[in-house]
DNA sequence: ACTCTGATTCAAGACGCA
DNA sequence: ATAATTGAATCAGAGT
DNA sequence: TGCGTCC
């Protein structure tokens, strides 16, 4: 997640892009939990998402719907994953999220007393949750579409790598690069961008990345965690660059925890990088 | 002067018709 | 009871 | 391409 495309600088992410040129059949996983989000958020007519004569929120159903569709003209057969439990989070980042969900509410209620309606859409859409619902709902669609999907155990990223390196599909379709660090061969990006012609679908192969990097597998895991993923924090001070550098010089982070002046760096107590390690 | 990091802010879908 | 993103772009500021 | 509509 946190392991963004961007984190990389620049001159060292050889890794090619080339145009995607659709194969035969081909078909990318893609993680359904941050379409929900997205569809959630932005199908809205003037603020409100899309309901039926019941006031049930459908936004989300259309969205799958006509990106499927959309996906399936194009000679595409996707196979939808849906996160099973969220990855564990820290006490503090947990009181952060709800810190700022309060700040958009209050900030909410004051556009609506001022009558502001851009913010109070802002507002509004900084507060859209995914519910169980929302995502047995899709589900359901999908079922009667006839496309299949699966739930996975715990994080779609991880599910997908699997049937992406099972050979299962053609690749992952995903904006996180977390995905890569999973182990998939091969990772689709903007591909709901380039569904609406906005920008190019980016075909992005493991392989190329880490020759691009002059890494490993192992030093690959070991610079997403430094550049701070999901499960651990990084180090302050230490951005893509530094880590970067100091993963060629060094090869892991034992080495360079060894090495790192304590004056400059502070690493955190009882950073679990052995754990994060682990779970790529 | 320049490089790097980190904080802040913003926007987020798809269709069809003109 | 509990909940809730993220990538990209831009800016500020520290460090070199 | 821009813009109103989708429910």
């Amino acid at each position: 997640m946190a392991c963004g495309g961007a984190a990389f600088p620049r001159r060292a992410s050889v890794p090619r892009r080339r145009r995607f040129q659709f194969p035969k059949l081909p078909k990318p996983r893609i993680t359904a939990s941050m379409c929900l989000y997205q569809f959630l958020i932005a199908v809205r007519s003037e603020g409100q998402n899309l309901t039926n004569e019941d006031g049930e929120t459908t936004s989300h159903l259309m969205g799958f719907f006509y990106r499927t569709l959309r996906m399936m003209d194009n000679g595409i057969k996707p196979i939808y994953v849906f996160d099973g439990k969220p990855p564990q989070m820290k006490s503090g980042e947990l009181a952060k999220r709800g810190a700022r969900r309060a700040a958009a509410e209050v900030s909410l209620k004051e556009a609506q007393e001022a009558g502001e309606q851009e913010n109070i859409d802002k507002y509004t859409r900084r507060l859209v949750r995914v519910t169980k619902e929302h995502n047995t709902e899709v589900q359901q669609l999908l079922t009667l579409m006839g496309i299949p999907f699966v739930v996975a155990p715990a994080e779609a990223e991880a599910q997908c790598a699997a049937l992406a390196a099972a050979g299962k599909v053609y690749g992952a379709a995903s904006e996180d690069m977390d995905t890569l660090t999973f182990g998939t061969p091969t990772l689709l990006r903007h591909m709901t961008y380039s569904e609406n012609r906005k920008k190019p679908i980016n075909e992005v192969s493991y392989e190329q990345v880490l020759e691009g990097l002059e890494m490993t597998k192992e030093t690959f895991v070991d610079l997403c965690i430094l550049l701070g993923c999901d499960y651990c924090e990084s180090i302050r001070g230490i951005g893509p660059h530094r880590a970067l550098a100091l993963l060629r010089e060094h090869q892991s982070i034992e080495n360079i925890l060894a090495s790192l002046d304590p004056d400059k760096f502070t690493v955190p107590e009882d950073w679990p990088y052995a754990e994060a390690r682990r779970l790529f």
